[in-house]
DNA sequence: GGGGGAAGGACCA
DNA sequence: TTCCTGGTCCTTCCCCC
């Protein structure tokens, strides 16, 4: 009907009321004023998007569900029964894991320092983007992840509060101080989050005396409190001197008692909830805020736990089996950590929307979806989790990015981009970090995001060298679109595959080693011939060097250069070996080791050499790309000539030693671009006239041939290239050659 | 088939 | 006028053993 496409046109924005506090809203008004503050934006046409493509998805899930046989699925049937009782036997009941979540964190670390917010509706964040709201606000359908402007419609009188991060670390470095009394080895999630697991201290908390659990209540108004600690240490707390409730509906405390000095004092027991109770109090009374815990068995379970009787409320799941399938029955899918819209909008499509649903079509979704997945299904619908918290593993990324307004300038973005690589590098320095591949994040005005990865043989960290790819990648989108702009709205760079995950990894050769000659001893370390910092017009580099260079005014040439591989070369030497004929030249001179090359080069461009295991590279660039190429010696010329590179437009066709290849466009660039430069180009290798005058097409091509032609003749040893080498990138498979200037 | 890189996404706080 | 940031993991596609 009209109204259900309506409705399903209408969903992408509608109001997430899974959150706490946010029962029994009026959904539907909410929603209206969600919608026309949306309507039309390029977020919301995005947005639109995206929902149409999980509809896509969804559709071919159902198609594949139509061609689903009886044999087939009685088949999967079997299998979920197996893993079922697999999964049966392991079941793992003795753990008493908590997860312990503060309410409405920074909202309440606000009003604790602004009590004249108490009773306002109020939400920590920007016009632009909200972190948390108070549960005033929820009652409008403010909620995190909601843009502040939309906020303030729903609700005018909202008080939106900045983002004070460092407040918070503080605070949440308090509130873990108690964790760790519980748990020493407790799993923080964020800043208001974690897991832990108090089978240990519930063990030796059974034989504590009644003192060990005995908690002093401040109830006084001058500033500071003393609070004893179950340790019999005292320590000073900060109290603003206002109620540390901030719910009114807080669940009431068991009875106080008087204790001798007249205080009152709270005593708990021994039990989990107790010693929950007991950890809540005290961060309560540490830092007047609240929290919620969940207490169950395994932490998927504890999770969904403490949303329960949020806020300030905890839950305990008795660790039974009974309770647990109990438990999971009626539990809507989506309350799960890790399943989330998507995910529940796919189930849904199929009937599913509660963990017995996912029981009961178990054998249907081992058929549709991975195997990873049905098995995390299938674990979900059991009840099963965690039953230990891992201490936190090694990092896997780190990374760092920026949204501002719409930027087209080349300068602009260019520098941004090094200002992004600096923060990057200032924080993996922190933590003494280096990674392999390096991954530039773009975002356009219509919110469409694009990746773009490339891998380096060895680990890099500094400003240089992080800039030095990505500054590469980002001139390889910019001229993919060229000669329109981009036009940006997001723009990071982030860095993984660290060097410490894999650091058993025998070295990798990178060209620049390479060519030094064979050591008997690698660790004598005398450095290499100024060849790490020379420019690009002299030296073997990564390429000539970029239009970014020039257009951002960089003294060219001197990150890609040096910081492809920081830690090369490791040896000293004062021959290099040609790359091509294997000999050793007997000179640190590049000028005149670039001579030698040059000529043996030209005998294997020709085919008239069989040289082996020699790594390529290629680059050819239009006249009318890069300004005044100074690269117009006879030497090249002559060249050109050899190779054959017919064009009007003058392309100057390099040939050198490999370097790193540099990236390459992704996506075929749109025909138009071609017609402002100039006549069709001839390819060196095949000798075809290409209907393209577009380099980037061209360029492609002859990569394609070259790989054919010349690693044909470079025989078996073409694997050992690839090995050594960077992968290429992804549209264009096999080694990436680029053609790198020689020159004098 | 499996491993690994690249790109894109889902999901989380 | 304004729809974040920083992380992990998964999936899909591809290439290369």
């Amino acid at each position: 009907t009209e109204e259900a496409k309506a409705k399903n046109i209408l969903l992408p924005m509608a109001l997430n009321d899974n959150k706490a506090g946010m029962e029994g809203l009026n959904r539907d008004k909410i929603n209206k004023i969600i919608m026309e503050s949306s309507k039309g934006s390029r977020f919301y046409e995005n947005e639109l998007k995206k929902e149409q493509q999980v509809n896509q998805r969804i559709e071919r899930m159902m198609l594949q569900k139509a061609h689903i046989t009886e044999q087939q699925l009685s088949k999967a049937q079997a299998q979920v029964e197996k893993m079922t009782s697999d999964l049966e036997r392991g079941r793992d009941l003795s753990r008493v894991i908590v997860h312990v979540d503060m309410d409405a964190f920074y909202a309440a670390v606000e009003t604790r320092d602004c009590p004249d917010l108490m009773d306002k509706p109020m939400a920590v964040g920007s016009m632009s983007m909200l972190s948390t709201s108070n549960y005033h606000a929820r009652k409008f359908g403010v909620r995190a992840a909601m843009p502040g402007f939309i906020a303030k419609k729903l609700c005018p009188n909202l008080v939106i509060v900045p983002t004070n991060f460092d407040k918070y670390r503080a605070v949440s470095a308090e509130v873990r101080e108690v964790f760790a009394d519980y748990d020493p080895h407790f799993l923080p999630m964020s800043l208001d989050e974690a897991y832990l697991d108090i089978s240990d201290h519930l063990e030796q908390r059974r034989g504590w005396p009644e003192a060990l659990r005995t908690h002093r209540l401040h109830t006084n108004n001058t500033g500071t409190a003393r609070v004893e600690d179950h340790g019999g240490l005292q320590e000073t707390v900060e109290v603003e001197g206002l109620s540390p409730v901030l719910f009114e509906n807080s669940p009431s405390s068991s009875p106080c008692l008087q204790d001798a000095a007249g205080g009152e004092v709270e005593v708990f027991g021994t039990c989990a909830e107790e010693a929950v109770r007991e950890m809540r109090f005290r961060i309560e009374q540490k830092t007047s805020l609240t929290a919620s815990a969940g207490i169950a068995p395994n932490m998927m379970l504890a999770k969904v736990c403490s949303d329960k009787n949020k806020p300030n409320g905890q839950y305990r799941l008795p660790s039974n089996r009974q309770a647990v399938i109990d438990f999971i029955q009626d539990l809507p899918v989506r309350k799960i950590s890790g399943i989330g819209k998507v995910t529940e909008k796919m189930l849904g499509a199929l009937g599913i929307t509660s963990c017995s649903h996912l029981g009961q079509e178990m054998a249907l979704l081992a058929l549709l979806f991975s195997e990873t997945s049905w098995h995390h299904f299938l674990h979900i619908s059991m009840g099963l989790g965690s039953t230990h918290i891992e201490r936190d593993g090694e990092r896997k990324s780190m990374s760092t990015e920026r949204t501002f307004g719409e930027m087209g300038a080349l300068e602009e973005q260019f520098s941004l981009c090094k200002e992004l690589c600096q923060d990057l590098a200032q924080d993996l320095q922190k933590e003494a970090l280096k990674g392999k591949t390096v991954t530039l994040k773009l975002k356009n005005v219509n919110f469409e995001v694009k990746t773009r990865a490339w891998t380096l043989p060895c680990a890099v960290a500094t400003t240089e060298e992080l800039f030095a790819v990505a500054k590469d990648l980002l001139k390889t989108e910019i001229d993919n679109v060229s000669p329109q702009p981009l036009r940006l709205r997001l723009m990071g760079v982030r860095v993984s595959s660290f060097a410490s995950a894999d650091d058993k990894k025998p070295l990798q050769k990178s060209i620049v080693g390479f060519l030094h000659k064979k050591q008997t001893d690698s660790r004598t370390q005398t450095h290499t011939p100024k060849n790490t910092n020379t420019s690009a017009e002299t030296d073997i580099s990564m390429s000539a060097l970029t239009a970014s260079d020039k257009m951002t005014h960089e003294p060219s040439a001197h990150a890609s250069t040096s910081s492809y591989c920081s830690t090369e070369p490791e040896s000293g030497t004062d021959s290099l070996t040609c790359p091509v004929c294997f000999r050793e030249v007997n000179t640190t001179e590049l000028t005149v080791f670039n001579r030698h090359i040059d000529q043996c080069l030209s005998g294997v461009t020709m085919g008239q050499n069989n040289h082996t295991d020699t790594e390529l590279e290629r680059e050819i660039t239009g006249g009318k790309r890069e300004e005044g190429p100074k690269e117009k010696g006879s030497k090249l010329l002559s060249r050109a000539n050899t190779l054959k590179v017919s064009s009007q437009s003058d392309p100057h066709v390099r040939v050198c030693l490999l370097s790193p290849g540099g990236p390459r466009p992704m996506t075929t660039p749109k025909p138009e671009s071609r017609d402002h430069r100039g006549p069709a180009l001839t390819c060196p290798v095949c000798q075809e006239t290409q209907d393209t005058n577009d380099l980037t097409l061209f360029n492609r091509h002859v990569d394609l041939c070259l790989n054919q032609e010349v690693l044909h003749e470079l025989g078996g040893l073409a694997s050992v290239d690839r090995t050594t080498h960077t992968a290429p990138p992804a549209a264009h498979k096999g080694p990436c050659f680029r053609y790198v200037l020689f020159t004098e």
